[in-house]
This record gives C-alpha cells, sequence and structure tokens, in this order.
DNA sequence: CGTCGAGGTTTTCGTACGTCATCACACCTA
DNA sequence: TAGGTGTGATGACGTACGAAAACCTCGACG
C-alpha cells in the first residue's frame, strides 16, 4: 500500500500544530523523515497547503468589533465593489453570493466608531444599492480549520 | 520598554511565514533568537498567538461548495443552536450577531447535495424560526489575516 | 522642586549543545 | 517502475543558561 491516507493525515497533524518539525509528525504517523519532506513539498507545490500563519487574537490585539456585511450592488459593479473590499486589509472575508444580498464581507475594526467611518467611506460607492450591517456580539467559531476525512 | 514594536513586527513576519525559523526571524528584526524565543513564548501564553496552521486550500480537497446561512432562533434557545453548529465540524465560523437574523455561519461542503442534507439535518430544529441560506459563488479573500499597525 | 544614583528587576545577548532539515544516493518491494 | 526507506554529511535550528545591558523605583541631596 502507498499510504494514500498519509496527506490526509499530515495535514491533520499540521492543523493541531502548524510548526511541527518533521521528525515529530514522521515519529506520528510511523513514517520516514524522507516520506514526510517529500509529501509536504508535494502539497505545497500543488498549493493544497498555501502557506503557514499564526493564529492571531484580534481581540486581545484591540480589534474587538467585527462586523458582517451585505451588500447589493449594480451587476456591472460587482469585480470593482469586490476588489476595492479586498483592498481593505481589515476585510477578513469577501463572498460573491446568490440570494437577498450579492456580497458578503467580514471586518475586523478597533471600535464601534472606527467601524462606522470605514463602513461609511466603503458605502459611498453609487453602484452600492443597499446593505445591511450585522455587528457580531460573540464569535462561537471564527476560521476554524477542520480535520480531514482518513478513509482506513 | 525597549523594543514596544517588536512584538508587532514579529507577528507580521509570522503571518507572512508562520514556520520561519527564530534566526531569520531575528535577522529580518535585527535582534537576537532569544529575543525572538522569549517574545514568542509570551505571545503565546498571553493566548495573543493561539497556534499555528497550515493554510489549507480546502476547494483543491473536494470541497467546492461554501455557503452563509442566517438563522432567526428562538431566544432561549441561542445557546443550543450556536453550541450545535459548533459542533458541526465544517462549520468555519458561527456568530451572534445584531440586526435581522440572529446567527450568521459560515460552512463548506464536498457538493450541493452535500449541503443540502446538512443544512436541512440543521434546520430541523424547532427553535429555528427562519433561515435564509447564501452559497459562494466566489471567494474574493477568505479568513485573511492583515498586518499590525507598527507605530514608529 | 528637580536631579542623582543605588538597588533590584526585567530584557537582551552570546555561547554551547543536542536536535533538526535537506540533499544525494543506494536499496527495497509491491 | 514508482513510491517508500535508510544513511551520512552539512549547515541550520531551538533551547538553556549565565552575563551584560537597560529599565524602574525611590529616597537623599543640592
Amino acid at each position: 500500500m502507498t499510504y494514500e491516507n498519509l496527506d490526509a493525515k499530515l495535514i491533520n497533524s499540521l492543523l493541531s500544530n502548524g510548526r511541527a518539525s518533521l521528525r515529530s509528525l514522521g515519529d506520528e504517523l510511523d513514517v520516514s523523515v524522507t516520506t514526510v519532506s517529500n509529501h509536504l513539498r508535494d502539497l505545497e507545490e500543488e498549493g493544497v497547503i498555501r502557506g503557514y500563519t499564526p493564529v492571531v487574537d484580534y481581540d486581545k490585539l484591540g480589534y474587538d468589533v467585527t462586523a458582517v456585511l451585505q451588500l447589493k450592488v449594480e451587476g456591472s459593479a460587482l469585480p470593482d465593489v469586490t476588489e476595492k473590499l479586498r483592498q481593505e486589509k481589515q476585510m477578513v472575508s469577501v463572498y460573491e453570493v446568490t440570494g437577498d444580498y450579492d456580497v458578503i464581507a467580514i471586518g475586523k475594526f478597533t471600535d464601534t466608531d472606527g467601524m462606522n467611518d470605514q463602513i461609511k467611506s466603503i458605502l459611498t460607492d453609487a453602484d452600492i444599492r443597499e446593505s445591511n450591517t450585522s455587528v457580531v456580539l460573540n464569535a462561537v467559531t471564527e476560521n476554524e480549520q477542520f480535520d480531514l476525512d482518513v478513509k482506513e
């Protein structure tokens, strides 16, 4: 057998500790360091693993307010609007979606005043027909990356 | 205080490469390895850095559909509902929010059928008065973690 | 009132040691 | 033939530890 689940197991291990050494990963999965190294290189080249980041608690850094923006956009202006949102660094996620609204975006702000200012400056765009802002009261789960299924 | 911006710089460096070595971080910031090690330990103990993860491209792993669920929940049942959503591993983010709806959740699914099944099973909860699902057509930005401001 | 300096504390640094990642190559086995 | 393993060499890495530097506090003195 050629370790078809190794990649999934590798990713799951890294999800619990993204700075684990290749050796510890090898020990954990009963596989040689070389094999871990090869698979990881492949996963990175394929783009399955796009990089590594620390998980930062923005609350603790003073970004106390998270908001969900929903926008209705004039059809032809959609690319412009999403691009503009993408460039706002505090926009954590920006989605084009089906349904009542065309765009859903999630942003983080230092306080409600800062939030109001930034949102207002975004909404001045003439192509935004309607908008709706929900402030997050409690982030039950945020950007949780889930484990992959490993079939035996 | 010495090096008051070091922590912010450290986090920014790690945001661009979460597996960077303590030495390379030290070189980059003109600081000794030990200092990097100490500050990182403190940041982790304080919970500012909650861990490290690979950035996984779920699209490439067959999770092709992302959806945004919005729910109106019977007030007293809110904790139950959010807890239930939290335990659904494919729910990437779950927020309690102000506004028209009470809960906004983002989930990832293998296909629209799988999505429908899972969402239906969630929505059977009697305490969910109303729901609204938006399917993501295009993830312009997703879980982007932004750099911190460094004051001179 | 403002400055000085002794002291203790915190932060940073350099070194040393054992571990680690990477690479090349030969070997194994399904 | 393709994917996994082991070995050995080399330079990089993480951590522990003692020394040194920077910082803070507070009473004494001009």
